[in-house]
RNA sequence: GGGCGCGUAGCUCAGACGGCAAGAGCGCUUCCCUUACAAGGAAGAGGUCGGGGGUUCAAGUCCCUCCGCGCCCA
């Protein structure tokens, strides 16, 4: 269906962006179809970016990746279900409010309904409630998700904005409150007292996938501890602080220097606590003097000896990295008395001091360099305390789990293949279950009251579970069933769960809260599980692994049929962006000096999983080839249509015999999701086609070579312009659109992808190869008026065109058009090897 | 230490099953205001495919080994 035709004099990209997004919304182009079926549905499991976080190019990139995608799908006549999602939850937007309010949360204030913050935070961190402190949260994420939601639309992504949803809102909140209550129902989460690893600075436990290793000066002091018979056994540690919360030593079973020690009794230094000399396979002979103290807890191997030899717990560290007051049980409070309330590193000072005084220090520390495990947003070593925590079992602890999973992994594709690696290198990695509570503030709650007895204290193993129909709650402001406010905190009364569930432990939830899980049966029905899981290859072990460790247990399938991993952008000394780098380049500002459609092409360069060069160079590449559209669709669109829809010349078939099989690849690399391969091979097929047959055929579409020709020339043109701008359409949304509506109604991206049988039937069999001989042939013409430096209109006399005969044969049937476009009067032909041309130029000059 | 990926023109990268006289774009050089386009067009120069072995009639492409880089995991 066709409209006049309405050809700017001077078309250009300017603009283009407010304009179309704007006509988008309106007219609900990239709006879903509830009544698709799932057959007719393509849906995405986008990922939310953290609103807290930085934009960068990096977003450009990879959400680009998956909008081709969107498109190409779309064009494929699915229903593509698109979601964007804002994962605003969590420790990010708590430190962004922390710093642009100068706030800190304290539980333990009351609510101040009148709470303003002020306009210039003041000078002194301010403490305010957790409602108050949560309401900031809420309103800075709405800033910030404009902010993106700005981007997105200016970058043309096709999103179906209705769909949106945020991991802090009431859905999400839902969603997770009753994910976790039905792991709990089936015994896949539970709480346990047990040590975890713990940031000081946040005072929170934290994940295994949340930690991260980092080299860090130390030293190993050599400690001389006592036989039973008074003797000295050398020990050495990295953290001599930790000597008060020894609780053995440890050799291995056949260290032969320690056979008659084990089962003894060993004194240690300085605090004169008594402990066991035992045996484990991990203590390591090769490494210092081939003993080990073990206590409560300095790393996580203490942690493996100290539950599978079942010792005691003597913990000095408390939550906030500070030696506690008192000497546990066994240990001579005198000294101990000397480290109590220090921070770690002074205890450290402090006890090598007292050490070498009472000369159990043996020699000088030798000073080494060793991982160091830190909270991957953390600036202090991680401790580990015993605490109450949630977990989920993700088969750290169960291979039969472990396996099952592993399986998902296999069942999924990957792209690329070789990311299922990662994933099983992880899974097959993890030494415990994952731990998904947090002692923080801004995130779901869990569900869940304590009943406390007549001492007030809490009884934790039967906790008041919530009725999945109030979801979500939040426990400290509702009430469970059958009780009163005034009971809150009381003994005989209740008490809620303090703690808030990790953000992966929601975002692990995207595909069921994307597609309305529960919330709309119908809706879900359609469109989960989903098609594609678009993300980074670093969050593989957290959310693409979690994920499918909730759609395991709640639905006994994988989320998501395919995984499209994508890789990073570097700048240009190869070097990851990232804020703390400062090397990132503000998003708007690139695409306002570019265009989007522009920084697209850049991006879809992209492979799969394949980090990227952040490079202007391609961007302008990009600009060039929008602004050659624009040109060429001009061209084309300015002459009058063709009567006749039929390509009758050789050359024309040949064009569209070429087009069928670019259709074909196109449409094979999509569906290998390899769109960077895709826009490459159209992008070389345009740019020949306007170097070189429009070139060809420009005679014939004036008229040159009368009527039937002309109209063949034409019709071909605008036939070959339609599939172009179909095959850019995924990549350059904005030009391709605007070009569209200069003559078609609707909108291209709501058009059908092009079809290659059609083209391929109207190609009468020609071979495509007449296409690219006429252009080899034209493009020597050019080269003897390069090489003669003349201008390309001056004419040919008469020109020879050597050539296999094979080929000459073929020459024969666009020779006209050959001619016309090298302005040849008069083309002879020779057989030779292969293709050389001379020529007489009219107005040839001797030197 | 284990695993994965990578090393091809000055730069960024393509090169399924091993058989191209080794490709593209950018950059560079030269020329051209030709009726779509001078924020353009045409033509050209430029590489012993990281090093060394091996398999093969034939290797950038397969195998081994070494060197360098990146990432994931311990």
């Amino acid at each position: 269906m066709t409209t006049p035709r309405k050809i700017p004099e001077k078309p250009t990209l300017e603009g283009l962006e407010a304009k179309w997004d704007q006509i988008w919304e309106t007219n609900g182009t990239y709006r879903f179809d509830r009544t698709a079926t799932r057959e007719q549905v393509y849906s995405i499991d986008t990922p939310p970016p953290t609103v807290s976080g930085s934009l960068h190019v990096g977003h450009i990139f990879s959400y680009t990746h998956t909008d081709t995608l969107a498109r190409y799908h779309r064009m494929q006549g699915k229903q593509v279900y698109y979601p964007m999602g804002w994962d605003d939850n969590g420790l990010p937007t708590e430190r962004r409010v922390q710093n642009y309010f100068n706030v800190r949360c304290d539980p333990s204030l009351p609510y101040d309904p009148n709470y303003q913050p002020p306009g210039e935070p003041g000078k002194d961190q301010l403490a305010i409630s957790r409602r108050n402190f949560v309401k900031l949260c809420e309103q800075l994420t709405a800033t910030d998700e404009q902010a993106f939601e700005k981007l997105w639309r200016h970058l043309g992504l096709s999103i179906d904005w209705s769909l949106t949803y945020a991991t802090i809102d009431e859905r999400s909140r839902r969603a997770s409150q009753r994910a976790f209550l039905r792991n709990l129902a089936r015994g896949e989460a539970y709480q346990s007292e047990a040590p975890s690893l713990w940031d000081v600075t946040f005072r929170t436990a934290v994940a295994q996938a949340e930690l991260e290793d980092r080299e860090r000066p130390g030293a190993y002091h050599r400690l001389a501890f006592k036989h039973p018979d008074g003797n000295d056994l050398l020990i050495d540690t990295t953290r001599p602080e930790l000597l008060a919360a020894c609780v053995a030593v440890v050799a291995h079973p056949d260290d032969q220097r320690y056979q008659r020690l084990f089962g003894q009794t060993i004194t240690t230094p300085l605090f004169k606590a008594s402990v066991p000399m035992v045996a484990h396979k991990l203590a390591d002979p090769e490494k210092g003097t081939g003993t080990a103290m073990i206590c409560t807890f300095g790393d996580t191997t203490d942690v493996i000896w100290w539950r599978e030899l079942n010792l005691p717990v003597r913990a000095i560290v408390d939550r906030g990295g500070r030696i506690v007051a008192d000497a546990p049980d066994g240990v001579d409070p005198v000294p101990y008395a000397e480290i109590a309330g220090r921070t770690i590193n002074d205890a450290q000072q402090r006890i090598v001091e007292l050490l070498a005084e009472s000369g159990e220090l043996i020699g000088e520390p030798r000073p080494i360099t060793h991982p160091v495990k830190f909270f991957e947003k953390g600036q202090r070593p991680l401790e580990i305390v015993t605490s109450r925590q949630w977990y989920i079992r993700n088969g750290g602890r169960d291979q039969a789990l472990r396996d099952a999973l592993i399986q998902r992994g296999r069942d999924l594709r990957w792209v690329p293949e070789h990311m299922r690696v990662r994933y099983e290198n992880w899974v097959e990695g993890l030494n415990g279950d994952w731990l998904i509570s947090r002692q923080r503030f801004f995130g779901v709650p869990f569900p869940i009251w304590y009943l406390l007895d007549a001492d007030g204290q809490p009884d934790y193993d039967h906790p008041i579970i919530a009725d999945e129909a109030d979801l979500p709650i939040d426990p400290s402001s509702d009430t469970p069933l059958g009780y009163t406010e005034n009971q809150r905190d009381q003994p005989g009364g209740f008490t809620a769960d303090p703690d808030v569930m990790d953000t992966w432990a929601t975002s692990s939830l995207s595909p069921q809260i994307a597609c309305y899980w529960e919330d709309d049966p119908d809706l879900f029905g359609r469109t989960f599980p989903m098609d594609l899981r678009p993300q980074a290859h670093e969050i593989i072990r957290t959310w693409l692994f979690a994920t499918i460790t909730r759609a395991h247990f709640e639905h006994d399938e994988l989320p998501w049929s395919t995984a499209a991993i994508s890789g990073w952008v570097l700048d240009p000394d190869r070097k990851k962006m990232s804020k703390s780098k400062g090397n990132v380049v503000t998003p708007m500002d690139t695409l306002k000096a570019f265009g989007a459609d522009a920084l697209r092409y850049w991006a879809s360069s992209g492979r799969p999983g394949t980090d990227t060069a952040f490079e202007e160079d391609q961007m302008k590449v990009g600009r060039r080839l929008a602004v050659k559209i624009l040109n060429a669709s001009r061209f084309v669109l300015n002459h009058e249509p063709a009567t006749h829809a039929q390509a009758t010349e050789t050359l024309d078939q040949a064009l569209l015999g070429h087009l069928a099989n670019l259709i074909d690849e196109t449409t094979a690399m999509f569906e290998t999701v390899d769109y960077a391969r895709a826009l490459e091979n159209s992008e070389t097929s345009f740019w020949s086609f306007t170097d070189d047959y429009l070139e060809l055929v420009k005679n014939r579409a004036y008229g040159g070579r009368g009527k039937n020709a002309g109209e063949s020339a034409r019709y071909t043109l605008e036939t070959a312009l339609i599939t172009y701008l179909k095959l850019f359409a995924p990549f350059l949304p904005f030009v391709t659109e605007e070009v569209w509506s200069w003559w078609q109604q609707g909108s291209v991206h709501r058009s059908p992808w092009p079809d290659a049988a059609k083209l391929r039937a109207e190609a009468n069999d020609v071979n495509p190869k007449a296409a690219v001989i006429a252009a080899d042939t034209l493009r020597a013409i050019r080269r003897i008026k390069s090489d003669a430096k003349v201008r390309l209109a001056t004419a040919i006399t008469t020109a020879t065109i050597t050539d296999t005969a094979e080929r000459l044969a073929i020459l024969q049937q666009v020779a006209d058009d050959v001619a016309d476009a090298g302005r040849c009067q008069k083309l002879l032909t020779a057989v030779g090897p292969r293709l050389s041309v001379t020529a007489k130029l009219e107005t040839e000059t001797t030197p």
